[in-house]
DNA sequence: ATTCCCAATTGATCTCGGTCAAAGTACCAG
DNA sequence: CTGGTACTTTGACCGAGATCAATTGGGAAT
């Protein structure tokens, strides 16, 4: 159980989480050291990982739980600019220090690596500086996807956004394709939803409860979705039914 | 004249133009191969450079003039996502398609290489791996800076981080230093600036003369920017006066 | 059960920025 | 000088979403 995919793979059959980052299981000969370097840290939801500007010797993944990068301005306004659901990578090689905050929203289990080590396994292994250039372009992708949201679309687009997002997210992680009904349950509070959205908490709630009544979604309890037709939500969300990749 | 700093320098005496990209005048050993395959193209001012979607078989950096990143929606809502000032770098090395239109903003000049010997020599030379994966954090940062300035930042506020980006970039081209009041060109539309900061035109119209009532910049004709004070001008613009690189 | 606490919903009102419309300005070609 | 075009400014009005405030709902602890 560690990490990925600075291979070619998108899966591996002996861990437990889908890894997209750095899995010591595959390609043996070069990885088996990271396992010696590697060790978990779990947080509490709620907790920072990691402080705005703060020194940062590690890199790592999500192995369970949710986190977020956020940036927040004096005045206490804060923008959600990232997602860290399982698999996903934290860590930016070559850099000192963590450029916004890394929270726990939920409890959250992460694989690290004490960076130096890191580094240098990266330096020697052409492969993995490869695959981290092209995860690197994947966030790019994403937050720049992200950009358009948060610049154009209307409340009920953004909701509906997001959920495409969490919905294809959780898809592809239950290898349920995307045809039929699609259920998870939202990581998020109504208050984080708003956060990543740029939208106040009250906002989402409406509109949540707007998309109910049109039945573009199902709610049981506060957080157990079921979206009945995955094309309907990607219409709702602007989206031209392909594009919209995002963390 | 052609890309540097896929090493560790930011500038280079020779080049005319400030490049954050490749530059084949410094490590001749490795890099007088790029100069064997580099080649100019010019492009008019409103003038598509890339279609998105389209394949993509070059790599290369801005020489001269303005790019701009653009997302659209069916419905015509767009979003630039980017900004491509001179030395300023273009090309995902490992991917087939473009995923943003590129857009001329000025008449703009490129230095480009073919994808294919490009990323050869990033096979085979380290250096330029390292280098791209840094200068792709480098707009991973930026596009996230932005982001809590699209969610968060009221249309004053917006306005007023462009023109910081722009000074900010501006001043350290002239090596100015950031003391004393600044002075450039917008180097954009009324309109570009609406679809960078998700607003629309009148909108930004509106602000700038409010700021300029206001005295924190001044205007000769329509692009003329005088910013008397720097730091008033990050005051507005929300930034605790040190953050905001962006672009 | 009762209480407490926190997340979420819902309502009433306000406001910033969007929309629609009309001038104003600079530049170019003839 | 004149007309045309593209960019910009300014005004009047409107509405989506923010703000302020009250209420509901659902666990967990007592």
């Amino acid at each position: 159980m560690t990490l990925k995919a600075l291979y070619e793979h998108t899966n591996c059959e002996e861990c437990p989480i889908r890894h997209r980052a750095v899995c010591a299981h595959c390609e043996k000969d070069e990885l088996e050291a990271l396992e010696k370097i590697k060790y978990y840290r779990s947080f509490e939801a709620g907790q920072t990982i990691i402080w705005s500007g703060d020194p940062m010797n590690f890199v790592g993944s999500v192995v369970s739980g949710i986190a977020s990068l956020t940036q927040t301005m004096e005045d206490g306004r804060t923008q959600m600019v990232g997602l860290l659901l399982p698999s996903d990578f934290v860590g930016r090689p070559g850099r000192e220090t963590a450029p916004y905050d890394v929270q726990a929203t939920t409890d959250v289990v992460m694989c690290c690596f004490r960076k130096k080590p890191f580094e240098e396994m990266m330096a020697s292994t052409p492969h993995i500086a490869h695959r981290l250039l092209q995860m690197t372009l994947d966030e790019l992708d994403a937050a720049r996807e992200w950009m358009l949201v948060l610049g154009r679309k209307t409340a009920r687009e953004k909701i509906a956004s997001l959920l495409s997002i969490i919905a294809r997210r959780d898809a592809s992680v239950n290898k349920t394709g995307i045809t039929g009904p699609i259920v998870f349950d939202l990581p998020l509070t109504r208050e984080a939803m708003a956060d990543y959205l740029g939208l106040t908490l009250e906002t989402v709630s409406r509109q949540i409860s707007a998309l109910k009544k049109d039945t573009v979604i199902t709610l049981e309890g506060k957080r157990h979705v079921t979206i009945p037709d995955m094309g309907r939500l990607m219409e709702e969300a602007g989206d031209d039914a392909d594009g919209g990749f995002l963390v």
